[in-house]
RNA sequence: GGGCGGAUAGCUCAGUGGCAAGAGCACCUGCCUUACACGCAGGGGGUCGCAGGUUCAAGUCCUGCUCCGCCCA
């Protein structure tokens, strides 16, 4: 015998010896079987900064449950885990240790601070692992991958050297954005554009002939230093006459032209706008098409450079202080108005970035965004829900060309090195000793390192092996879905199905399941540094892992953030503890039962018997419907009502009865055998989401047994469904509600039992009531219980409430306050003559009998007789009750 | 400026054009009924953002509008 089951579930207890257990069991290794369907899903490596937060266990929890409902339906299921060096975040987090440390990379040099970082990220590395592995993750471990592993590195290289071998890689000087604190170009989607509160200074240029030349508008005025032109539209008659003439730049004293450009708005501002070549993309194209110099005034650290006159060495806002206030003293600037507008802040530390003409590897796109559109256009990868397909599609229509190249240490080096005799890049699968070309020694490699997401893109086949031809990519890949917040669709999802189709001729994987955010319950965004975060560990110490995993799935909707909230995790713990409880009960009544098991498709099954079965058929067939569409809230709600509101409620105190009567063993060892079947079935179809509890469970109700992770999935048996029964046990509910109601109506405690009359409205209902006589008065707390047919009088003296199928009386023992009873019986002919009327209304109007379908007529008309009866009854009761008052 | 999403109970959210709009939490009432007070039973609570339209029938479809959020430029 098990030992005895507490009354409380102690999550602490049960999830510290479960996941050893699965390690030990081999449940989360997954081997390449040729009779087995492959499934695969490779987890978005998580950076190997910080710690897991709320996103991620969510991300996680629909992946891990996918990866168990597939490993339990016999599929060789592999949920690939790994991590990503994510190179600024990672590199950012070792500056700002060391800055606390009295000291900095260079100082301590390139091969000290990659080792540091190293030892950093290995830490990081540790706690994430247990961090999923708290969450009850069963990722096949013995195959984790990191991005600058060795293998990974391999591929890296491999993908570099073949873009660079088909002119896809390239390097150019063009206008990049620049972070002056990381010190590093950036991609575009590295840029943030916020929407921040800044100036517009209208400021004057006089005429180089002492005219009174022409007023500017700019949100930058230390730029203005750099100003090659003044660009106006072309049709603006009020500056027709100063084009091709020359103005004055102010505090340079340099004389630049005043040209007609398309490009400039004559709504916006004064029209007139001030030509920055040098730090500005438009400003750049305008310089461009009139042939304009370049000027550059600010630097790599955001400092004025030389060609500032006066402000060189200034830092660029303290410059633009001091440029505002010369120009006011000289009386040329004209006004200041408040002006919000979009502000390029770097995604990793906030700092406002710095559009630079700057030298740098970049990827063309133009191929490889028309393979990643062949991809969705095809079919071959699905985005679910399907919305999304239309957002990757916009953004790979305008693709511009990637910003490969970062200035720092941490990440891939790029295998490009600099012959200094013959002056060109030599890019290579080996290091070369030899220049390639000339032959000459004395090669120096790029310092430069790629960008992250680089790596990150080839994940999905280089975690297989590539660019090997290996085994698991011939069996795994395409691997079957993706499962990632929307926030990276771009960075990460739409590079690895351009990645994929170019150096695999394939799509990554066949769907994308694509979720929301979690948010604070104010629908804010968690983060750290605002204090909204909120620790997924904490939950789990507090509530257990499967009650985190529970709320959240409960909590997930389609493509939508979700909005925290503790309530939810406190619900789903409560949750855990009624499934332990109703284990409990079972396994408390399965002592005596009998070894031999019993065949129920033989067996003599009674009313609750079957409609407890057909209603878990039905549970079984909504999470394989729902959870084959990826509705998870959906596929959570049906088991959530099926436990609690079905098996616990109805089927439990229904089983009473049979379990404690003496007389009737071959029922009870009939509702032995349905309390195990159904409860099995239960722990099987919830062990995806809630994996350590149903573990537990599964070895309380069979000490035998072996791990649950591998069990069967519960598959739904038509043969099990039984309308008749479900039919039946729902007027049997309504009745035994209606009996409840009245006993309310008294506050009367559950322990005082009370005398009941029930009038059936026909002879159906009044056997079935007949038949479930114990189980009426057990759920009904009835002491003697009166059934009649439909035409006896009720009882004098007593209080009625109508239910469908029957009336119900309850004889009181005192003298009953006619007047609430009226008002009751008021307030219910009022609702059910609102029905009628509807009815009628419906009913009365031709076009609807005409036009809808029969069996919405024909429900019509039941429904209608339905309410003329019962409020016949109510009628009539009320007038009986009146009479006597 | 372009695009997308949202608006349903106090809160968070479900809701294939058709049986009178649901859940969880919160709220009110009564209860330690030997599986569970992390519980049981009963109950209150809604102009489904606004205005039109299509339809026998609209929370659901169409048009416009108003707010909120996000993405891209």
């Amino acid at each position: 015998m098990p030992e005895k089951m507490p009354p409380g579930y102690d999550h602490e207890q049960a999830e510290s010896k479960w996941y050893d257990y699965w390690l030990e069991n081999d449940v989360t290794r997954a081997e390449i079987d040729p009779e087995r369907e492959p499934f695969c899903i490779v987890i978005p490596p998580p950076n190997v900064t910080g710690s897991l937060h709320m996103g991620h266990a969510l991300d996680n929890t629909i992946q891990d449950l996918l990866t168990r409902w597939k490993r339990m339906q016999g599929y060789a299921a592999l949920w690939l885990p790994g991590t990503d060096h994510a190179g600024i975040a990672t590199q950012n987090v070792v500056e700002k240790m060391l800055a606390e440390e009295g000291t900095d990379r260079h100082a301590i040099g390139r091969d000290a601070f990659v080792r540091r970082t190293w030892e950093v990220a290995d830490d990081h590395h540790d706690i994430i692992i247990g961090q999923l592995q708290r969450l009850g993750c069963s990722p096949d471990w013995s195959r984790e991958r990191f991005t600058l592993d060795e293998g990974l590195s391999r591929a890296v290289r491999e993908a570099f050297v073949t873009l660079y071998e088909q002119g896809l890689i390239y390097r150019g000087a063009r206008m990049i954005n620049w972070c002056p604190r990381c010190a590093t170009g950036l991609s575009d989607l590295e840029v943030e554009h916020m929407d921040d509160a800044g100036h517009f200074w209208h400021m004057r240029y006089p005429g180089s002939d002492g005219g009174p030349g022409v007023v500017v508008a700019t949100t930058r005025p230390e730029t203005m230093l750099g100003d090659t032109a003044v660009a106006v539209h072309p049709d603006d008659e009020r500056y027709a006459d100063l084009v091709g003439k020359t103005v004055m730049l102010p505090l340079m004293d340099r004389e630049i032209p005043v040209v007609a450009d398309e490009a400039v708005d004559p709504e916006f501002g004064t029209g007139a706008v001030k030509v920055t070549p040098s730090h500005d993309p438009n400003d750049l194209e305008i310089a461009t098409r009139h042939n304009l110099p370049h000027v550059v005034v600010i630097d790599e650290n955001a400092r004025m450079t030389e060609n500032a006159g006066a402000y060189a060495g200034m830092d660029r806002f303290e410059a633009r202080r001091e440029i505002v206030s010369a120009l006011e003293e000289l009386g040329l600037l004209e006004g200041i108005e408040e002006h919000h507008h979009k502000v390029g802040h770097c995604q990793r530390c906030d700092t406002v970035v710095e559009p630079l003409i700057s030298e740098q590897w970049f990827v063309a796109m133009e191929r490889l965004g028309a393979e990643g559109l062949r991809a969705v256009d095809e079919g071959l990868v699905k985005f679910v829900p399907e919305r999304w397909t239309k957002v990757y599609r916009e953004w790979l229509e305008n693709i511009e060309d990637w910003c490969i190249s970062r200035q720092l240490w941490w990440g891939h080096q790029i295998p490009a090195w600099w012959c200094t005799s013959c002056n060109q890049w030599i890019v290579s699968r080996e290091d070369p000793t030899e220049c390639l070309a000339c032959g000459a020694a004395g090669l120096v490699q790029s310092p430069d390192v790629l960008d992250t997401w680089f790596s990150s893109g080839l994940w999905p086949f280089s975690t297989l092996g590539w660019p090997d031809e290996t085994e698991e990519l011939d069996y795994w890949f395409p691997t079957s879905m993706l499962v990632t917040a929307y926030d990276i669709i771009f960075f990460w999802v739409a590079r690895m199905i351009m990645d994929s189709m170019h150096f695999m001729g394939r799509q990554p994987f066949d769907t994308v399941f694509i979720h929301g955010l979690v948010r604070t319950q104010d629908g804010r965004k968690m983060s750290k540094s605002l204090g909204t975060g909120v620790d997924p560990l904490g939950l789990i110490d507090k509530y257990g892992a499967d009650a985190l995993r529970f709320a959240l799935m409960q909590m997930i909707t389609h493509g939508q953030d979700l909005r925290y909230s503790e309530d939810r995790v406190l619900g789903a713990r409560n949750f855990c503890n009624k499934l332990w409880n109703v284990t409990r009960f079972v396994t408390m009544n399965l002592e005596d039962a009998p070894e031999q098991r019993i065949d129920l498709s033989e067996a003599e099954l009674s009313l609750a018997d079957r409609w407890i079965l057909s209603r878990h058929n039905r549970m079984l067939e909504t999470v394989d419907r729902e959870l084959t569409q990826f509705n998870i809230a959906q596929t959570t709600d049906a088991l959530y009502e099926h436990i609690w509101s079905e098996f616990a409620d109805w089927y439990v105190e229904l089983a009473k009865a049979d379990l404690y009567d003496p007389e009737t063993p071959e029922r009870k060892a009939t509702t032995q055998e349905v309390l195990r079947t159904v409860l099995s079935g239960i722990l099987r179809a919830l062990h995806p989401i809630m994996p350590f509890i149903t573990e537990e469970l599964w070895h309380r109700l069979d000490e035998q047994a072996g791990p649950i992770a591998l069990a069967q999935f519960p598959m739904a048996d038509a043969a099990l469904r039984d309308d008749a029964a479900e039919e039946r046990l729902e007027r049997f509910q309504g009745i035994v509600t209606a009996v409840r109601t009245l006993r309310a109506a008294l506050t009367l405690p559950p322990s005082q039992r009370a005398p009941m009359t029930i009038i059936a409205d026909d002879e159906e209902t009044l056997e079935l009531l007949q038949a479930q006589q114990a189980g009426l008065r057990n759920l009904g707390m009835i002491s003697e219980l009166e059934l009649l047919s439909s035409g006896a009088a009720g009882p004098e003296n007593s209080l009625a409430a109508t239910a469908p199928g029957a009336q119900v009386f309850l004889q009181v023992p005192g003298s009953v306050d006619i007047g609430d009873e009226l008002s009751r019986l008021d307030r219910q002919i009022a609702e059910i003559e609102g029905d009628m009327r509807k009815s009628e209304g419906k009913l009365g109007n031709e076009q609807f009998v005409a036009n809808a379908p029969e069996e919405i007529v024909a429900r019509e008309r039941e429904r209608l007789t339905e309410s003329q009866e019962k409020i016949a009854q109510l009628r009539e009761r009320r007038d009986t009750l009146a009479g006597l008052a």
